[in-house]
DNA sequence: GGCCGGGGCATTTTT
DNA sequence: TGCCCCGGCC
């Protein structure tokens, strides 16, 4: 491929940022200046220079970014290349790094990731056995606690001697966070088991620990691309820094401006002060936006101009003009939610938008169900995002239980949440026994179980025994889970555990809803496998599956997406996103900003960034909203207009008529609703002049260079240039085919999907028909 | 072991 | 207001 034709695809800031592969360099990338396409094309330019996609490291946030990113380089390098890179999130990346490292700093390869339900768990029983008044030692605080450390590499042992944490500690009243922090670290380990935050930092253990591995891998990774850099955390920094530091052929890409994740320990100096950590950094700014109107470029730079730490850049539209931000203010939060109803209503019918156009972003999922009530009313269709993710539902989470104690026995909380379900009369006393002796022995709960008298358990026959058959069926499926797939292996398990038995006796209406979402499993299951077997994989085995999926979110699971939908989601999961037309709602003191962060200026500033993140998802229309009185906690409140709405230059902003005052003046002075008159409610939102046309520029779809190997033109009646129709791909297009020496049978299908770039499957697995 | 009711509580959550 | 957790009771 013709690299001078490839890059005319780019604008001057970004192809410099492409090009430059001699040295670190930061790429400043504004809200949808095309950042994602820069780094796209960069790794694709770097493979195209002859690098190996084997020596490309290259992280994201997401499964679905990389994901997506990978589909995009396939479209350009192929699937076979692409499919060699290094490319994923920082947790999944390094996972793979620790399993094959593993014995190393002393885990099994095939350790279990806890979530953080698991890690809750867990820690709450070691509060409970260390008596601690939980009260005091909330759980979500001391989870947080141990968290933030973690993230800022503070290990157990560091923490009990850090002067500062300990004095914290002992003026939040909660001196005893270390030794439930050592308990929590020693439990995990014992349990062959690793947190979200252990991914990284045992990796920054590893490679502080043991040199030759670490050169191993600085000498394996020659080019490190960095995605969303201003969400990194310390342990992720660390990381990066450790294996860039030779030949500091590092490229991080970001924006200060929309640091949004603090609370995870995300740290915005890791990009603010990039600069100074690498010398002879070059830094790239990519500043023209191609998704918003200039009026909405325009006001979110207003708004977040008040913010005093940021990287200086001028992000600016070409776009059309477009239609100020309209502001509107309802008397209570349900009139705001009908307000937003007429508005896309209105809007929908006047510019033949459709619903999936129409975006509704709030700060806390807690005010969803006001505003989709209201959608309901009229009709309007609607998604919302947030809440359990499929792999966090209760029956999801036991059938994996099963497969974790399967690939690791020593999973304690997969044990308890088992050893009794479906009941086996193995209650709270025994348990709390074995987790006695456990600890006494310093062995995990399933020593314990499966060899009680070398422990000395205190039970009684009958209980002995009920402890005999559990293990005995965990050790059955043990057996046979070195030679079963993952797929026949589930449907053993479910059936022989007793679950499916339990779950189908259950006639009500969760009930059902139960099983269909075990049958979902199963089917994803039975997918998975398909999957791994087009790719070349014969079987795949409860470990593989369990690796994979346990870094999963419910973002990559959601599909049927193609449904005419409006959006709701908070604006924290908007990220990345963008749509037509964004209803940004309740922009009240309190609510947003938050009232947690209202005292704390580095707070206000994050709340301050999260406001641009939602003006920035708006390509043609911005709407923002406030309620005067707003259920909250179950009762109402007054609220005022949020100080952010005044950080926004008003000319860029127009008042919704009639309702629209100047919160700028009024601040505390607007009428108490009781003098206000009821009136049914609030103005509409939408003007019907000004009739804009605002013209977005999509990204070009990325050309496919041809591909030139041999072709075999026989098999199932296939040949170069059949039109096939994949079950999951789609349409598409052979490229070649390629048949195996050594076994005739064994053919490989290179096909272009109008969707999904060039593919390779196994003709014998692969789900398609031919169309023509 | 499962069900019911009272009390306390309440952001954001890429992995 | 509504959810979750715990403790008490059958």
């Amino acid at each position: 491929m013709d690299v001078e034709d490839f890059l005319a695809d780019l604008n001057k800031s970004q192809r410099d940022a492409v090009t430059y592969t001699d040295g670190a360099s930061l790429v400043v990338a504004g809200a949808g200046s095309g950042k994602t396409r820069v780094l796209t094309y960069k790794i694709a330019y770097l493979l195209l220079q002859g690098i190996s996609p084997h020596a490309i490291l290259s992280l994201t946030f997401t499964n679905k970014a990389a994901r997506e990113m990978k589909l995009r380089i396939a479209a350009v390098v192929g699937d076979a290349v692409a499919k060699r890179l290094w490319m994923g999130t920082f947790h999944s990346i390094f996972s793979r790094i620790l399993r094959s490292e593993a014995e190393c700093i002393g885990y099994p390869s095939s350790f279990t990731i806890y979530d953080s339900a698991d890690s809750k768990s867990l820690l709450k029983s070691i509060m409970k056995e260390m008596q601690l008044d939980d009260k005091t030692y909330r759980l979500n605080m001391v989870q947080s606690r141990i968290s933030n450390a973690k993230n800022a590499l503070v290990t157990s042992g560091s923490y009990q001697s850090n002067k500062d944490l300990i004095a914290g500690d002992i003026s939040s009243k909660v001196p005893l966070i270390h030794e439930i922090y050592t308990r929590y670290q020693n439990r995990c380990k014992q349990a062959g088991a690793m947190d979200f935050d252990d991914l990284l930092l045992q990796t920054n253990i590893l490679f502080r620990d043991h040199p030759a591995v670490l050169e191993k891998y600085r000498g394996h990774f020659q080019y490190i691309l960095v995605d969303e850099y201003q969400d990194t955390n310390s342990a992720q920094h660390m990381i990066i820094q450790r294996l860039s530091e030779i030949h500091q052929r590092i490229c991080v890409v970001g924006d200060d401006a929309q640091s949004i994740y603090s609370f995870r320990g995300a740290n915005i100096d890791n990009i603010l002060k990039f600069k100074q950590i690498y010398n002879n950094c070059q830094v790239f700014k990519l500043e023209q936006n191609y998704r918003s109107t200039q009026t909405i470029v325009n006001a979110a730079n207003s708004l977040i101009d008040k913010n005093t730490e940021q990287i200086p850049k001028t992000v600016f539209s070409e776009n059309a003009v477009g239609e100020k931000i309209k502001v509107t203010a309802s008397y209570s939060d349900y009139e705001e939610g009908y307000a937003v109803a007429s508005g896309i209503l209105e809007l929908q019918e006047n510019k033949s938008y459709d619903f999936s156009h129409f975006a509704i972003l709030y700060r806390t999922n807690a005010q969803s169900r006001i505003l989709e009530e209201a959608l309901r009313k009229r009709n309007i269709p609607y998604r919302i995002y947030g809440g359990l993710s499929f792999y966090q539902r209760k029956e999801i989470k036991d059938v994996l239980a099963y497969f974790r104690m399967i690939a690791n026995p020593h999973d304690e909380e997969a044990l308890k949440r088992i050893i009794n379900y479906p009941t086996r009369g193995i209650g709270d006393t025994t348990m709390k026994k074995v987790f006695t002796a456990a600890m006494e022995y310093q062995v995990s709960p399933w020593n314990v179980i499966s060899d009680p008298q070398a422990y000395n358990l205190a039970v009684n026959n009958g209980t002995q025994n009920k402890l005999r058959v559990f293990s005995a069926l965990i050790e059955s499926f043990r057996d046979l889970a070195s030679n079963l797939n993952i797929n026949d292996l589930a449907t053993l398990v479910v059936k022989q555990s007793g679950l499916s038995a339990l779950l189908y006796q259950d006639r009500s209406v969760e009930g059902i809803s139960r099983q269909e979402n075990l049958q979902e499993l199963l089917k994803g299951i039975s997918e998975f496998c398909d999957i791994k077997r087009e790719e070349g994989e014969e079987e795949t085995y409860v470990g593989d599956f369990l690796a994979e999926i346990s870094l999963m979110s419910d973002q990559d699971t959601n599909t049927d997406e193609n449904r005419d939908q409006v959006t709701m989601m908070t604006v924290h999961a908007a990220k990345g996103l963008e749509f037509k037309n964004v209803f940004v709602v309740g922009l009240e003191e309190e609510l947003f900003p938050s009232s947690m962060n209202k005292d704390n200026y580095k707070a206000i500033e994050e709340e301050r960034r999260l406001f641009y993140v939602a003006i920035t998802r708006a390509e043609e229309h911005c709407f923002l909203t406030y309620a005067e009185n707003r259920y909250l906690h179950g009762k109402s409140n007054f609220c005022t207009p949020s100080r952010f709405l005044k950080d926004i230059d008003p000319s860029y902003l127009q008042m919704a008529e009639g309702r629209g005052r100047s919160f700028a003046s009024e601040r505390n002075t607007y009428n108490s609703p009781l003098k206000q008159p009821h009136q049914a409610y609030s103005q509409t939102i939408v003007s019907t002049e000004n009739k804009t046309n605002v013209t977005t520029e999509r990204l070009k779809s990325i050309p496919t260079n041809t591909l030139n190997s041999v072709s075999i033109d026989f098999a199932k009646g296939l040949t170069s240039g059949t039109r096939i129709r994949h079950d999951r791909f789609g349409d598409g297009k052979v490229l070649t085919l390629e048949c195996s020496q050594s076994d005739k049978n064994d053919i490989k299908v290179k096909v272009l999907f109008n969707h999904f770039g060039e593919k390779q499957l196994l003709l014998k697995y692969a789900k398609f028909t031919i169309l023509e």
